[in-house]
DNA sequence: CTAGAATATTGTTTCAGATCAAAACATACT
DNA sequence: AGTATGTTTTGATCTGAAACAATATTCTAG
């Protein structure tokens, strides 16, 4: 097996993002649970590793027929849709070891758009091929269950931030979703770069830029977090989650 | 096998809410996809059939162990969650045909509340015994795929219209929500009744109660809609479809 | 049938966040 | 480098829905 070979989508072929499923430094956050070594390598053969999309260029767009679900290797996406009445409105930023495309399943198109927010890295799962190893791998059909349920629950939870919380705790809350997320990535939970504009923040949080902006301004003040542009630090995470939490 | 049998969950006795699931009348609404004669009766055999709760009653809580998914035969249940501050946030509202339960699935314990509106029959499909069967039948792993992505998008939409929407619109797009929900049911779709109260409407739209009072005397001053409490008729589709997406 | 409670409606005031406006930074392009 | 284009911040004003308040209506239990 060469080593020297062209970027493709060759899945024996090691490249310049990692070679297969058992040896991705993102383990367990992605699909792979408790599988046997043998069980991964059936995984690995439908994987498509290797593509690397640029900055806003789309892995699916609304309406697309669903062929696939695509984990993210390292960069960001962020998924949206268009209101009737024009407007995106953004429905998750997602992050490395993530799954995204699960909103095609049910129809068999793609609802959101997905669109990187950088460089973006990721692995292509062809569904079908994915369903058919389920058959056989009761752990991976379990995996993917859960997968599905906790994009259920985190929507559930964007719900409750847009029904009951203020921009200040919509922020705060924001913040610290990150900083954990980063965290369980191996990445510091107080020292991080926001992937998305101010824009894109407010867009999700149901709120405008301008006051994402204040609140940003109004959390430095108070001590919670120090920040430069999208580079943040989070100061006093104490403060931070009660500005998160309480009325 | 008796006929006059007592109210119980086997599945092997006829009872007042129907005796299985090949004959419900609900048909494709809930699981049983295009599965063969010889598959719905395996389906047949794990569904706990006939169990009618009261109004206000749960079928399960955050937290509790998850065991079993719930299809709703008749009446109405809402899904919510407690925020950190104590307040309720309604997640869903589900019909007769609908599936419920689902946001246990991602960490073996329910995260939503789930409690009747009104006297209700539910079946309750144990989701191990569930889960081996999709392992022999791939159309209803397929099914369940599809309705756990559906719940995704129709998460996002509320997401959307928390996001998005004024208060009009929020109710404008309840209703027909609500509307179009009935058709598929083959009940009227302009002439029904809600099932939840007016204080509930507002919690899952996020707005108060005081502003769904008034947004309905709007709508029916507007000749839209006409209503008596929660008997609604609605008298000008066109209009109120305008009402709920124009700006 | 009636008292009491719960739910719904309507009126008035207040306020958080939107909108409008402009300046300050940052990034990309020739 | 220097100009253009996009993004972020800060300021002033406005507004839709919340909060507060008072009735009115509908349910429920005895």
């Amino acid at each position: 097996m060469s080593k020297n070979c062209p970027p493709s989508q060759d899945s024996t072929c090691p490249n310049q993002v990692g070679a297969n499923c058992s040896d991705c430094r993102l383990g367990g956050i992605c699909l792979p649970v408790a599988l046997e070594e043998s069980d991964i390598i059936k995984l690995d053969e439908i994987v498509k590793r290797g593509r690397i999309l640029q900055k806003n260029e789309y892995l699916y767009r609304s309406l697309d027929t669903f062929t696939s679900v695509f984990a993210i290797r390292s960069g960001y996406v962020k998924t949206y849709q268009i209101t009737e009445s024009g407007e995106e409105q953004i429905t998750g930023f997602y992050f490395p070891g993530e799954i995204i495309g699960l909103d095609g399943i049910g129809k068999n198109r793609y609802v959101n758009n997905a669109k990187t927010l950088e460089s973006t890295a990721i692995c292509e799962i062809p569904f079908n091929r994915f369903q058919e190893l389920t058959m056989e791998l009761p752990q991976l059909q379990t995996h993917f269950f859960q997968l599905m349920s906790q994009e259920i629950t985190t929507d559930q939870e964007l719900i409750t931030m847009l029904s009951k919380k203020t921009a200040e705790q919509r922020i705060a809350t924001f913040l610290l979703t990150i900083s954990a997320r980063n965290a369980q990535r191996q990445l510091l939970a107080n020292l991080f770069n926001l992937p998305m504009s101010r824009t894109d923040m407010g867009n999700f949080l149901g709120l405008t830029v301008e006051t994402v902006s204040r609140i940003m301004s109004k959390l430095a003040k108070s001590g919670s977090i120090k920040f430069q542009g999208k580079d943040i630090e989070i100061l006093n995470i104490t403060q931070l989650k009660e500005q998160a939490n309480i009325d």
